[in-house]
Order: C-alpha cells, then sequence, then structure tokens
DNA sequence: GCGTTGTGCTACAGTAAATGTAGCAAGGAG
DNA sequence: CTCCTTGCTACATTTACTGTAGCACAACGC
C-alpha cells in the first residue's frame, strides 16, 4: 500500500521556484533514484531482484524511492508483481543513456580520485 | 568521510560492482550534484552566487558536493574565483539537457503527485 | 593604518534520511 | 497444511544534511 508517498511532507526541494526541472532534478537526486531507474531499464524485476541489483540497498529505502517512483509514474507495479517502467519512465530513462557512454570515458580520464586514490594533495590546494 | 582520505568523498558506492556507470549514478545522485551541474550549465558562479541559487542550500553539503566534483573533474575553481565546469563536466551537463524538455512534458502529464497532491491513501505516519 | 565587503571554506548542534536486521500478510505450488 | 516468494513495514543504529555562525584571506574605500 503505498501509505506515505510525498503527500504533503515533502514539497520537492526547488518545485518552489515552480520550475519543474527543479522538481525533476530533486527527485532524481535522491539516493539510489537513479540506480533503480538503471536496473528497471531493460526488464521489471521484483522488488527483491531489485534489490539485490541494487547493491543489496535497505528495503525500506527501496521502498521509499519506488513509491515516489510510482507517484511520479515513471514506474508502476506489474499485474503479477514486478515493477517495471511507464512509458513516461522508459523516456526519462532514454534520456540519460549517453550517461553510460559517457561513464566509460569519465573512467578513462585522468580523475584520480573516486577510485580509491587520494588526491595527490600535490596540486596547489587553495588558489587564495 | 573517514573511509578514504580524500577531501570530501567517499569509495562512491557501487563501485565496487566495477562498472563506471554505477559510480556515476551514486556521484549523480547525492544530493545538491545535479542542480549544481544544472545550476553551472550557462556560466561559472561564486561559492555565494551557486548558494543562492541552489536555494540557499546549506554550505556544508554545497563545500562537499564541490570538492566531489572537482575531484571527478567535471567541476573546477577558476583562477580569480567561482566555480565552472570543465571540458568533461560540461560534456556531462550537455547529456542532461534533454532533461529539461522532458520536465516540462512530465509537469503536464496526468501525473497527481509531487505537487501536493498524494496517490489517494495518502497518511502521513511519521516515523520517529 | 583602519574598517568594510566579498571570496572560499569550516565547526557544530540539531534534525532528517539511510542502513541493516527482522518480520508481517497475502498469494501459489506442492 | 507447509514451504516459498511476493510486496511491504518496524525500528534501533548509523550516516547525511540543515542552519547558523564564523574563520582566513584578499581587494576595495577611507
Amino acid at each position: 500500500m503505498a501509505k506515505q508517498a510525498v503527500s504533503g511532507s515533502r514539497p520537492v526541494r526547488g518545485s518552489r521556484t515552480g520550475r519543474p526541472i527543479m522538481a525533476l532534478l530533486d527527485l532524481l537526486g535522491r539516493r539510489w533514484c537513479l540506480r533503480i531507474l538503471w536496473e528497471l531499464r531493460d526488464e521489471p524485476l521484483t522488488s527483491r531482484a531489485l534489490r539485490t541489483a541494487c547493491d543489496e540497498a535497505s528495503p525500506t529505502v527501496l521502498q521509499t524511492r519506488l513509491s515516489e517512483l510510482r507517484e511520479a509514474e515513471f514506474v508502476e507495479l506489474g499485474e503479477g508483481g514486478g515493477y517495471g517502467l511507464t512509458p513516461l519512465g522508459r523516456e526519462l530513462c532514454e534520456t540519460f543513456m549517453p550517461l553510460h557512454r559517457f561513464a566509460e570515458r569519465w573512467r578513462s580520464s585522468p580523475s584520480p580520485g573516486l577510485r580509491g586514490e587520494g588526491r595527490g594533495e600535490g596540486e596547489p590546494p587553495r588558489r587564495r
């Protein structure tokens, strides 16, 4: 049962500015949100398969995100169980598909951090 | 932040799977991250201008995100102050541009929630 | 010199959110 | 019936974010 959803409790940061892009960025910027959409990009998954795919994220936050995504009509719960993308959600997913290729190139770029290496502190730490 | 001695970041959830897309999705899925990139899409902003643009987000998390984004080489701090996108960051931002048009259409779609309306059985349970 | 303003950046208490473990009711298959 | 899987939730712990205040440094005006 979609019990809580966002009903009033969370105004979606940025939506007060009136720009829907802000509401969207805020929604997508919540933890596991992008990941969930990404994992559903190919085929529907059951809640537990999704949990497994999402690196065993806690079911609490997964359910919360799924409620929010269902409310936004990006994700839906199928007849016989299993979460899948709505046409709208599939469209959204297409939007950041190029991210995949970008990520590959990003990895090969000389970015030192984010892969276990500390920023060597060899660069000017402050520009002052 | 004590896992790696890196200035502001941690090992990036999902990077252990070895897939760079996961690291990227995790990084972008942190609060205000997408928003920061979005606000810098046109021109560099000073830290305070960025803070204003980001709906007065707390400087703590803003600095943290900026450190992470700088480490990922999406953002850089210019000579005379002011944060701007790197070529890599600009490229990433281009990826998200279609999101703008999508958001507009999303708003006009019959999605009831995210603008104050619950899904029907709205009931604020309020844990804690 | 001095004070003022504007950078980037940090401390810290308070609060909101995520984690991790456990468990529920409902539905099928055996 | 039991066994198993579905979606989903409770709750204590841990982590992340908020909000306010303030720092050091630099460039301006006086």
